[in-house]
RNA sequence: GGUGGAGUCGCCUAGUGGCCGAGGGCGCACGCCUCGAAAGCGUGUGAGGGGGCAACCCCUCCGUGGGUUCAAAUCCCACCUCCACCGCCA
């Protein structure tokens, strides 16, 4: 969400996002909508003002006053009540539109519809190379008895899978080594629900745009959460922070849940994408200052970059094109992981900054040492995501006879295996 | 799932229809006092929106949303959250 006054003031760049975002919103009828929301208040405003008094009155007077007063109130109470309605009306479409006001884009994103527009900014590593025919991770997998597709289809449909065996302790390896790394630099790990509410799905922008991705548990209420990310800016919604408190740094740990509706009978095989997984999310809440913001994004990339490496993964890092970014987003850099079997890089990680604009549905306010107050910058990025992650590992670490490489990090936690 | 109780300004609390956007205490800030401090005394101390060049003024918010009323923190309804007990349960 956007500031109103900053729409006010700045009609052409609002328009400009929305325009390089790819989005369906009408600036002018917002900016309308505003000025006779404002309007209308002010005429509420005044009215209420003079109903308090008359009630002041209708105290003092006598019986036979109060019936005068009660007659002359009647037109009045009726243009009262029609005033409130009315300003009910815009104020619900107002609000409705503000939700769907895009952030804007930083100056560094390339313009483009989607991601054909993105831009690599450096590739790092070294492409593995096999001396025998490769299995893909699926094939890997199963000839190893470290999923279940089959059976895991007849539980829960399409999409689904089962992990067996040592697949299950590299998954909670690769898990451990992310949270003890963030541990290291002071990101505090906080288990959370997944199971949400509807508002802070509001307040992390993940509602209205993307109600066909989220499952929902009407007879509850609740839904499904795709990322951690939901429940972290959820925690201080409507808060307001004392400064010293900030950064707050957490690494989010969550099972993930996304319909997929999207990408429907896209990469259905295999655990590249799927309605579960679990995700350790790093997260930031910082003051509002666009350097402090951009230093704690590089800082969850290089975290990011930092883990990949250290697990010997190949990636690219890209600079995300406008129309790619999302609704939200003010910066964000995917991180793209080699997978052999795909002869090219797929997407791990995304970083993102959301500037100020996701604190503001949120709610979520800071009290400057200047005593101000102003709304948080909140930035996420992925730690690691598994399954797809696991799937990287199998197959670029894969050896001849069908097993694979234990990533010297991850050995501490598979009881010293080199090899699974 | 059932029964009972509760949710007021950072914290504790007063407030059962108009004198309440709201009193008191704590905390905090400033001032006086003091060589300095403590104590004491005094003043101030929530958020959002709107109007005005400005001084300043108005409106909304007492968990949330509705309702009753000329008038609601106060009455009614629904929901949320917390506490206690019963039932069930990983």
């Amino acid at each position: 969400m956007l500031d109103k006054r900053f729409i006010r003031e700045n009609p052409q760049a609002v328009k400009d996002a929305v325009a390089v975002k790819g989005l369906d919103l009408d600036v002018d009828e917002l900016l309308q909508l505003d000025q006779d929301n404002r309007k209308l208040q002010f005429e509420v405003d005044e009215a209420q003002a003079r109903r308090k008094s008359f009630a002041k009155q209708f105290a003092k007077a006598d019986e036979a006053r109060r019936a005068e007063l009660r007659v002359e109130h009647e037109a009045f109470d009726r243009q009262l009540k029609d005033l409130r309605e009315q300003l009910a009306r815009t104020g619900a479409r107002l609000s409705e539109l503000m939700l769907l006001t895009p952030n804007i884009p930083w100056s560094g994103a390339p313009v483009g519809p989607d991601e054909a527009a993105n831009v690599v900014l450096r590739t790092v590593g070294t492409l593995p190379e096999f001396d025998f025919t490769p299995l893909d991770h699926t094939e890997l997998a199963e000839k190893r008895g470290w999923a279940e597709f089959a059976r895991a289809r007849k539980v829960a449909g399409e999409r689904a899978y089962a992990l067996v065996g040592d697949l299950v302790m590299l998954e909670r390896a690769v898990h451990s080594y992310a949270l003890d790394l963030l541990r290291t630099r002071e990101f505090t790990p906080v288990a959370v629900p997944a199971l949400v509410r509807e508002e802070p799905l509001i307040g992390t922008g993940m509602l209205p745009k993307a109600r066909e991705e989220i499952y929902a548990i009407p007879e509850d209420d609740l839904y499904l959460a795709g990322t951690a990310e939901v429940a972290l800016v959820g925690l201080h919604a409507g808060e307001i922070l004392d400064a010293a408190r900030l950064p707050i740094r957490y690494a989010g740990i969550s099972p993930c849940f996304r319909r997929e509706i999207g990408s429907a009978s896209r990469d259905v095989r295999g655990l590249l994408r799927v309605h579960q997984f679990e995700k350790v999310e790093q997260f930031v809440l910082c003051v509002a200052d666009e350097a402090e913001s951009a230093r704690w994004h590089a800082e969850l990339l290089a975290t990011a970059e930092r883990i990949l490496t250290d697990l010997g993964l190949c990636y690219e890092v890209v600079e995300c094109a406008t129309g790619d970014m999302g609704v939200g987003k003010f910066r964000m850099n995917d991180i793209n992981t080699w997978f052999p079997s795909l002869g090219r890089f797929r997407e791990t990680h995304s970083c993102s900054t959301l500037h100020d604009w996701q604190a503001r549905r949120a709610n979520l306010r800071y009290r400057d040492s200047d005593g101000a107050i102003r709304f948080a910058h909140t930035l996420n990025n992925t730690a690691v995501a598994t399954p797809r992650l696991l799937a990287a590992l199998l197959e670029n670490f894969q050896t001849a006879d069908g097993a694979v490489r234990i990533p010297e990090v991850l050995r501490p936690y598979l009881g010293g295996r080199e090899l699974i």
